[in-house]
DNA sequence: TCTACAATGTACAGCGACTGTAGAAGCAAG
DNA sequence: CTTGCTTCTACAGTCGCTGTACATTGTAGA
């Protein structure tokens, strides 16, 4: 445990240090410097000795980007966000829509990964674990063709990213 | 398309070259000689002008490492696997042991996506849609407390690791 | 034979979202 | 003053490829 923070998370007015925001937040050091050099976490100020200072402010950001980032939303559609919660007043309709996106990604990752489920299931079911050269896994895995079903390849499965999102060509 | 593999193609016994090997076998020529680097694919004879040339022994392999992947398996798991081929006549418990670890995953994957639509949903159907100062989505992103059940982290639905399947500490 | 163009070779940079490391400096407690 | 933590910058590494640059080789058509 940090020593002198004890005393700073004490007046929870006063700015607080890059560890003890990331304790606060849940997040790594490394992380929220990360996210300061992308520019989704705002230059805080620093002290005379050039250590960075923040406030509530930045918890508050922090939280919201690494909530979004636990539900899957990339750094751009974060990035997004952020700018739309900037013009305060309008209409969240993109901010839903990004969400709404989101959701189609994660579902169609379900269907993807219940094909992989059925097909692994199947192909264990059918080994009878004696020996390697008669081996249904082995002979499953080297054919494609004795699948039941069609599954995808988990590059897809991956969490949506900038190109899936704001597609460029 | 290839004009010279045509010929090539005809004759199956024929060694192939490395374009004919990866439309036959579903990968990227860059792929297979990334195989080669990090030794799960052998190292192919050359030609006279030092051009890789590849038998049907090849096809196996790369259709091998190709399914397997598909099926979200790790290059160190995939590794294992055909060292276990290569030991011929053994038991076949361990890839049947890998193949089982890999549908954990699978499923362990399915769980946490599905609390992931869960949120998602839950999210999008408060947002009335009308304005940023009061949109549920961005309210429920800023502040964990307000989700209904737990989610993980989306680093845990990434494939299986080395360090999953293979801890060294 | 000449000319295009496709395919292949090597070597290396880049992707996304971090994570880890090295080495220096600062800060507080005992 | 020493010890031990924290922070700083800068950069390399993760995973599994994918893309690029540039040189060379092979082949088909004129």
């Amino acid at each position: 445990m940090p020593q002198k923070e004890k005393h700073q998370a004490k007046k929870s007015r006063a700015n607080m240090s890059i560890g003890t925001l990331a304790k606060t937040a849940g997040a790594k050091v490394q992380t929220i410097r990360y996210y300061e050099e992308i520019g989704i976490m705002p230059r805080p100020d620093r002290t005379h000795s050039n250590r960075r200072t923040y406030t509530q402010e930045a918890v508050k950001r922090l939280r919201f980007i690494r909530h979004a980032r636990e539900l899957g939303f990339s750094i751009p559609a974060i990035r997004a966000m952020i700018e739309l919660q900037s013009l305060s007043g309008g209409p969240c309709a993109r901010v839903d829509e990004i969400a709404g996106q989101q959701l189609d990604v994660v579902r169609a990752k379900i269907t993807r990964l219940k094909a992989l489920e059925n097909e692994l299931t199947r192909m264990l079911n059918c080994c009878d674990g004696s020996d390697i050269a008669t081996c249904r896994v082995i002979e499953v895995l080297s054919d494609h063709s004795l699948c039941e079903s069609e599954h995808g390849s988990p590059e897809n499965i991956n969490m949506v990213s900038e190109k899936t999102l704001f597609p460029r060509n």
